[in-house]
DNA sequence: GTGAAGGGCCAC
DNA sequence: AAACGTGGCCCTTCAC
């Protein structure tokens, strides 16, 4: 591909370039750094292209002569890239948007980003790759040669090759878009495609943020949970020698106690009638009659803290920042669920030793925030079921409420057994729980399950036949879709029983569990458009759960903020049935 | 030595 | 190897 290429590095082309530039709708838009991290490296390119050609700004000379942050030359390339008027193109704009946003200080707006657009087109394929040099090749036929995406971008003089291989990268762009606008379209994704395009600089301003880990509080913690896992691992080593041959007398023999297979063996010569798995939830029945496996659970247990939500997680914490700033992939599973990783935040132990550990730093306060029982909700107004959404519209105890029509009581004479039941029994419904594990679960018989199962949808027709027409109709047109018209393209064999009863599952709670997660990215937004000129920063989103730190003086004004925020997006997707955020300001991540 | 797969378990 | 959905992390085992 032939294309013209401008490079510039002096404030008066700059300037006339950015004026060029701001005059077109679409632009593609890339970044060349020296590093992954904006924390560490330095930002050396930026590059537009239109149907022209390329414009390539080297920042080098520009940082030399005043920096970057607040540079005054560099205005007009600041206006460009966050005027919402001009239609960026990039390809995971997030790592774009990360860098512009630190080193220069600005928002990167009016984003397309064709990652997300490949994500969101593929619809749940796995099969389907999404760098940009696949999405190049799958939608405008283009290879693209990455090979300089590694070089050296800190070398005083960029070869012409590294000139080429910016241009050329910005060049694909808008074909590109152009490409996938139109694919977009035809699948009816328009709609979910903005709704992520407009949560990429919410998310790009919160890993930049950060969240506070007291590093005293987590090693206090984890001093305590390194001292229960040697007592645990000496004793559970002492009991399961016993059951080695080759114990002796003079020592125990050792066994590798994370290894099943030899724990297993250790405990079947003990006696212990062993499962094929030794899984917390099958081992669990026989640890009253077998100490041993007692105490292999606590072991574990112990062991679990140790190495997953140990000395590791302070590895992460940034230098420059003394903060975690994690990764999260906003489309991290086909709902549209967020994944979150190096650390993963959204799988922190509920417990308080643990949660408390994510406090306020000083003279700070955290807003935390949660949607009340949002996929049951949405559940409620999908189906119309007229008895769950009066369970809702009384504001009473939902689980109280339902057990009470379900078990025909009135609602004051419901026991904690009747409660405990309904409220597995709602949450297992979202996942589409059968009778055996119902029964598993609660502690009841095959039968009683069975016949509590029946008492509950008798009690939910609307419900009912809900869910069995969406699991007629997801097998039928092997798709589903959420509020915001995410798609998902099941692929099954619809000779394989097994797979048809997954499918079924995996497509009637898609719909809810990727409503929910398209209402908190809504609420992102919104909560990111209303923070702006208050302290308020978003620092971390578990999957119902928004945080903000913001300086305590202001709390009461972030809290009202957040609060309004998500209610908003919760109201865009469910109707007739209440949104409820129950929002509070604490010193510490706990309950 | 390294990477994939499998088992296990934390979150919502 | 839960006929309950989505992730990520740690460990062992096994193939290359």
């Amino acid at each position: 591909m032939e294309v013209y290429s401008q490079l510039i590095t002096d404030a008066s082309s700059l300037a006339a370039a950015c004026t060029e530039l701001s005059g077109e709708e679409v632009l593609g838009f890339d970044t060349e750094t020296t590093e992954l991290d904006p924390h560490r490296g330095d930002l050396r390119l930026v590059q537009f292209s239109s149907g022209k050609g390329a414009v390539i700004v080297d920042l080098k000379p520009f940082k030399e002569r005043g920096g970057l942050a607040d540079n005054p030359e560099l205005e007009p390339l600041r206006r460009l890239i966050s005027d919402p008027k001009v239609t960026k193109v990039a390809h995971n704009s997030k790592f774009d948007a990360k860098w512009v946003r630190y080193h220069f200080g600005c928002e990167l707006n009016g984003i397309f980003d064709t990652y997300l657009a490949s994500v969101l087109i593929a619809a749940g394929d796995s099969d389907r790759r999404h760098s940009l040099a696949d999405v190049a090749q799958f939608f405008v036929g283009i290879e693209l040669d990455k090979s300089e995406q590694v070089s050296d971008w800190s070398a005083a003089e960029l070869s012409q090759s590294q000139i080429e291989y910016a241009a050329r990268d910005a060049a694909v762009m808008k074909p590109l878009r152009d490409q996938m606008a139109e694919r977009l379209a035809l699948d009816d994704l328009e709609a979910v495609a903005q709704l992520e395009f407009d949560c990429v600089m919410p998310i790009a301003e919160m890993e930049l943020t950060g969240i506070y880990l007291d590093p005293v509080r987590w090693r206090e913690q984890l001093e305590t949970a390194r001292a229960a896992q040697v007592k645990a691992a000496d004793q559970l080593q002492d009991m399961l020698s016993a059951g080695v041959a080759q114990a002796t007398l003079f020592g125990r023999a050792e066994i590798n106690l994370d290894s099943q297979q030899q724990v297993s063996d250790a405990l079947r010569n003990l006696g212990v009638p062993m499962p094929d798995s030794t899984r917390a939830w099958l081992l669990q029945p026989l640890a009253d009659e077998y100490p041993v496996v007692q105490k292999l659970l606590e072991y574990r247990a112990a062991q679990k803290s140790l190495t997953s939500f140990g000395e590791n997680i302070l590895e992460f914490i940034e230098p420059t920042t003394g903060r975690i700033h994690a990764d999260f992939r906003q489309i991290g599973a086909p709902t549209g669920r967020f994944s979150c990783s190096n650390p993963n935040l959204q799988q922190i132990p509920h417990e308080k030793e643990y949660r408390r550990c994510f406090r306020a730093p000083d003279g700070k306060k955290l807003v935390i925030a949660d949607y009340s029982q949002i996929e049951l909700r949405i559940l409620a107004a999908r189906s119309g079921d007229q008895n769950f959404i009066d369970a809702f519209m009384s504001g009473a105890d939902f689980h109280a409420t339902t057990a009470a029509q379900i078990f025909k009581v009135k609602p004051e004479d419901v026991t904690a057994d009747q409660r405990s039941f309904a409220k597995r029994l709602n949450f297992g419904i979202v996942y589409g729980v059968g009778a055996q594990r119902f029964a598993m679960m609660t502690g009841l018989s095959q039968t009683e399950a069975e016949s509590t199962m029946r008492q509950y949808f008798a009690t939910f027709r609307q419900l009912d036949s809900y869910l069995r027409d969406s699991a007629r109709e997801v097998i039928a047109s092997r798709t589903a879709r959420t509020g915001s018209g995410r798609l998902l393209r099941l692929r099954f064999d619809e000779n394989d029983r097994q797979a048809i009863g997954a499918a079924k599952r995996y497509g009637v709670n898609m719909p809810i569990q990727g409503t929910s997660a398209d209402i908190l990215k809504r609420a992102l937004r919104h909560l990111h458009d209303a923070l702006q000129g208050t302290s308020g920063k978003l620092v971390n989103i578990v999957h119902d759960e928004i945080i903000v730190e913001c300086d305590a003086a202001e709390a009461e004004h972030a809290a009202q903020i957040l609060e309004r925020s998500m209610v908003a997006a919760g109201e865009e997707y469910i109707a007739g049935v209440p949104v409820v955020v129950d929002a509070k300001i604490a010193d510490e991540w706990a309950k």
